[in-house]
DNA sequence: TTAGTTGCAACTTTCATTGTTACGACTGTG
DNA sequence: CACAGTCGTAACAATGAAAGTTGCAACTAA
């Protein structure tokens, strides 16, 4: 499976931008998180925008400018953040239209897509159950 | 996330060659089971080799040759036919490794694998609830 | 006014999967 | 024994998604 690495990356900037802010900061820049991501500024940037529009994050422009949180890690959920920035569904069908006119390939398409959905449910649930709070004290607690 | 096919088209393989034995025949061509899944016959040998080495099904060479299950499609779930088929985790790190010299990109890698464990955990189960047998059992019910 | 940062478009790079072609290996049938 | 049909597999092309990069306009605190 070509897994990318988008909830990963995500909730290590919401983590990373909770500590910053629980160390007396304000706001944190793509440029500080990207560091820390070892990846590109404009990758987190893109990211953000999208966990903004799921109204998780903020961010002011300007001089000064950066990123904030929208709400307290304890409130926001993997699942949130799976929402925000994952597109498509985990299992894909064929890429083309299998033949209609045979019994399998007619019935074959509802039949794992009803499968899928049930599967997907579940793994909705274990992502809700984590929250981005419970990564961060994850993180720090992790030994030196 | 850039779901892919195989689990799909794996699953369409076996009950075909299932159906296609319930009706007297020996055994499926390649060629049969990519006309129905609309797609190239190297494709479907391709993920049929992966099911033999998982003990699934067994081919049979030269003239009057192709594919046969190697056991009852009753007793093989669609967890086996995954852990066949897709070689890789669910979600994936970063590509690069994190800034060991943050506290966050310290203990994000460690903290995160172990929570995607237990969710791959959870799918497995998911999936090793459904057989194959009642896949065709459900593709066979599909409306006309 | 200036410096620092976001917002965003456009493009390139990278990578996995899928699709295609080709051909040797194998074996039942006549 | 020759032949036809099929698998086994390598090599390569095509496709598509994600990640990385560059460039610059827009914005705003100082």
């Amino acid at each position: 499976m070509s897994a990318n690495s988008r909830l990963t990356i995500a909730a290590h900037a919401l983590a990373w931008i909770g500590l910053y802010q629980r160390q007396g900061h304000e706001v944190a820049t793509s440029e500080q998180i990207a560091t820390s991501a070892n990846t590109n500024p404009v990758v987190i940037r893109r990211l953000l925008g999208e966990l903004r529009r799921a109204g998780l994050v903020e961010s002011r422009r300007g001089a000064g400018a950066g990123w904030s949180l929208a709400r307290e890690l304890g409130t926001m959920t993997l699942l949130d953040v799976y929402e925000a920035v994952e597109p498509g569904p985990l299992f894909a069908m064929h890429r083309t239209t299998p033949d209609q006119g045979c019994v399998v390939g007619y019935g074959i398409q509802p039949t794992m897509q009803s499968i899928y959905e049930g599967i997907e449910e579940t793994l909705r649930h274990e992502l809700a159950r984590v929250t981005l709070e419970d990564v961060l004290r994850d993180v720090l607690a992790a030994p030196r």
